[in-house]
DNA sequence: CGAACAAGATTGTGCAACAATCCTGTTGTG
DNA sequence: CACAACAGGATTGTTGCACAATCTTGTTCG
């Protein structure tokens, strides 16, 4: 729906954005509800929703819960050294990618590894937080089209990242998954610019 | 909305909840939207919501993400040895109840407790998620009213919870607040039914 | 120049209606 | 009698229009 043809900050205007969508009011309505939930999008009364603006305080919060909800997964599976046949099957798809691969594959594959690592946890509720979570991972992705390494170094990275599960090794698993989301969080906060234009506070200088 | 009033399993009709609500059937299912995405009721196409039916897997699986936020605010505040002034509000209000106290009470300061200990860590994502974690806590807590300790029994314990979170010290209010949700799961465990009434499956000896 | 005010725009909610889908009881057939 | 097809009612999903509540903006007046 807003996968990036709508801008940071921009406003809804329901009728305007219903018409668009060739739906109405309240199918949009209940839509954006639908979003707002999921983090997507902000809502204040009489006010209507917008795209919310992300801060470093977004970015590193969202990879806090990441973090909490893969390492939990990670401890599971690997503890059982359980290998997850969805994170094989993206693992594959990542290394079968040629250097001319779109920056949109990648993250697809890149997310479905990750998916199959959390799903494989065998919690719901587990994995409807990280999906939620998720969201919110590819929302910064897309306002930000950050740095991204070659294809064949990503797959590198989750192969390296899928040795350890495999053998049951947690701790190495727990440590290597640490650094791939911290090198991720700091490849955001990196590519985050310091002032949005036109979003200046005129407070001090009136 | 839903305190008790409705059991579990019971489906929920939008024209005659809308009706004795008083609200229109947009606004109703703009509400069941909300309460759906919290895990409080269960959607199906085409099939309306009806409010779910815990499992033992369920209560498991409550108790999992619960843990799993948890910990990470416990570890977060006993390492600043920070100890939250509305977690100290919420004991102090517990050791003030007598022995004649509801429930209902006891109930509501130990969220309270709990839910400043949570938003203490500072993430506004962990304490989103707690909160829908929350909503599932005290749904099992309506469904299934188990056996709860005295007031004074409960407030020594969460007393106990809090001294090395002031103290700072993490691995002892680690272990404490393991022991102290593994507690709490196991009487809800314990005070589910096995088959419950009126919804035995039929299928073996049809 | 700033505050009160009015007009316009937008959201929040309601009512009535209809298509799509599901559920249930009936009917016809072997 | 058992079983499948079918028709009817019930319920959900969506739409359109309407109006009150609230916010925004531009204007006027002191």
């Amino acid at each position: 729906m807003l996968d990036g043809v709508l801008g940071p900050g921009a406003r809804i205007v329901e009728e305007q954005a219903a018409a668009e969508l060739g739906v109405s009011r309240h199918t949009l309505r209940a839509a954006m509800r639908q979003l707002v939930s999921d983090g997507l999008l902000r809502h204040e009364p009489h006010r209507g929703v917008h795209v919310p603006i992300l801060t470093a305080e977004d970015i590193t919060d969202v990879f806090r819960i990441r973090a909490l909800l893969e390492h939990e997964a990670m401890r599971d599976v690997a503890s059982r050294a359980y290998c997850p046949p969805d994170a094989v099957a993206a693992l594959a798809a990542l290394e079968s990618l040629g250097d001319d691969a779109g920056w949109h594959e990648v993250v697809e594959y890149d997310r479905a590894f990750h998916r199959a690592l959390i799903d494989a946890a065998g919690s719901v509720r587990i994995s409807r937080t990280y999906a939620a979570t998720e969201a919110e991972i590819v929302f910064c992705l897309v306002q930000l089209r950050p740095h991204y390494d070659r294809p064949v170094e990503v797959a590198r990275e989750h192969r390296e990242l899928l040795e350890p599960v495999a053998a049951g090794d947690v701790r190495k698993a727990q440590r290597l998954l640490d650094v791939h989301l911290r090198d991720a969080e700091r490849n955001l906060l990196g590519s985050l610019p310091g002032v949005r234009a036109g979003s200046v506070s005129p407070d001090s200088t009136t």
